[in-house]
DNA sequence: GCGAAGCCATGCAGAACTGTATAGCGGATC
DNA sequence: GATCCGCTATACAGTTCTGCATGGCTTCGC
């Protein structure tokens, strides 16, 4: 037997969740304020239990309506997915592909990538989602992910890109002040840039070169926060070896401080059929792997 | 901007498609069928794009249709898996749960298992999907899965039982019959039950044990049928040991053929804090053990 | 301490949607 | 070849739902 709850509820319900207020989530949806507070009210009562507490500032979610938050946001997200898929329809490349890449990746790499895309395929329109969170494609929150773990998901295709090299650097001007660090033991005397939030990643890296957060001198949990301070000649810190080469950073201590992302570009393969993904998938692939040869013609 | 398109026409979309008429879908959804009709003509309007070519004796989808299909699947799980979320809410262990396992653990081990749970708690519901396809907690088709595999996605959480060893079994009364096989080449004098269709997983299976398909004088897809024909003295076949040892069947050919499943529980992370599954999930762990255990000790 | 802004709840008129009934058509069955 | 069954499409009446306007409340800023 199907439920009878409708699901434009879950859209009001998900919208005050997000907008804290029936007048927010109302402005947000394009619908008047009543119907949304019609709308939490009548599945409160479908679902035979309170999800907010009222007030006059608005409504706040009791822990029923949080704990019932994810899977509201996995129908947004299907919901998107969907029209984001029906608007390609149709012969030739167009509409909307949403691609997720981490920040650094996505400012500095991408970029001259999608343009060139653009170039060729005037129809279509690319969303760019940087986060370093990964957990993305699955719940359809993007339909391309350039991701530096191989992907295990059986529903996934994947494509290798290969290894993205990173290391430590400097500006040249920095370095003619402060001297060019010859072993690890040198970089006492440099100011160090790098995390103060380590993620999983960084904290698995750090302990694989040993440098502990207490070794840094400037801190940033942005990635390109930490790039920029490098690139202007703050100090010492990680970063993309064909960035840095693009950049004419100069690499230090190569031997001892080498890391190395695999990286991957991803898709669901419900979408193997969509000409624009395809495409685009396609185009990423080919910009990424001259990205990473530029480092050994470089 | 948040789009217009009413998440109630997804759902009599997926009701067309699924049923494959308008009076079908109206009759699953119980709404009238000139409602169904009008939603999914607002939803060809909205998309700008037809969706199913009418005829007198149903709609069929088109091409764009078909390819909208599984994020339309992925609304209507995520809706389903709400309303089970919700519905358990509220102190003590209440609400349904759905449980995903292979046709064989389904039909010959769970049973016992689930009873006794339900024993324990008396509003708990139990619904059983049994399927050897595994895509489903992510999608929230189930909320907890008996799986063959060690799950490899970061926003499960997973248990290991153990390892269920397979190996060549056959009814006593058949092996007087027909001998006892003491080698490979024995077999070929025996009824070999065995696949038809092979799936990915029996494949490597078949490969390791270099047995092929011509091999089989019996051969069924479904695993069931498979143990039925053992259980019934019809030849010789692959069951999990556990089970052979409680049915009393006897292995032959016990060094030469063996093969063994790694079999855990998963949950998605974000049923950590529902009690309903959370009991389940530990009961299940401890039946599938105590299981497994049986064949030690028998 | 006072006004402005933001919020929720309610009454009411109008619009939109739903359901019932019916006509028309095609395929299956005997 | 006639009948029955199931399907879609349309007309129409009733109900439901929406939006607007308003009242009452709290909080923030001056």
């Amino acid at each position: 037997m199907a439920s009878h709850i409708e699901w434009e509820l879950y859209r009001s319900f998900l919208a005050v969740l997000t907008e804290g207020s029936l007048s927010a989530a109302a402005r947000a949806l394009g619908i008047a304020q009543p119907t949304v507070g019609r709308h939490v009210a009548a599945l409160e009562r479908a679902l035979g239990m309170p999800l907010f507490t009222r007030s006059q500032t608005g409504l706040s979610p009791l822990e029923s309506a949080s704990s019932l938050r994810p899977l509201a946001e996995a129908m947004r997200s299907a919901a998107a997915a969907l029209e984001r898929a029906a608007a390609s329809q149709g012969a030739g490349v167009r509409g909307v592909v949403r691609v997720t890449a981490s920040e650094v990746i996505g400012v500095e790499v991408l970029p001259p990538i999608i343009a060139g895309l653009r170039e060729a395929h005037r129809d279509l329109r690319i969303e760019l989602v940087l986060s370093n969170r990964m957990q993305d494609l699955l719940q359809r929150e993007a339909d391309i992910a350039v991701r530096m773990v191989r992907p295990d998901q059986k529903a996934l295709i994947a494509r290798r890109i290969g290894r993205i090299e990173v290391g430590l650097h400097a500006r040249r001007q920095y370095l003619e002040r402060h001297g060019t660090p010859e072993s690890a033991a040198d970089l006492e005397a440099h100011t160090l840039i790098g995390f103060d939030q380590p993620s999983a990643f960084v904290r698995a890296a750090a302990r694989s070169i040993s440098l502990q957060r207490e070794a840094f001198a400037l801190r940033a949990d942005s990635d390109l926060a930490q790039l920029a301070l490098i690139r202007c000649g703050a100090g010492v810190g990680f970063c993309q070896v064909p960035i840095a080469r693009r950049e004419g950073l100069v690499r230090v201590l190569a031997r001892r401080f080498r890391l190395s992302l695999d990286t991957w570009i991803v898709m669901h393969e419900d979408l193997r059929n969509s000409a624009r993904c395809r495409v685009t998938f396609d185009a990423l692939a080919e910009g990424l792997r001259a990205h990473l040869a530029q480092v050994a013609s470089g």
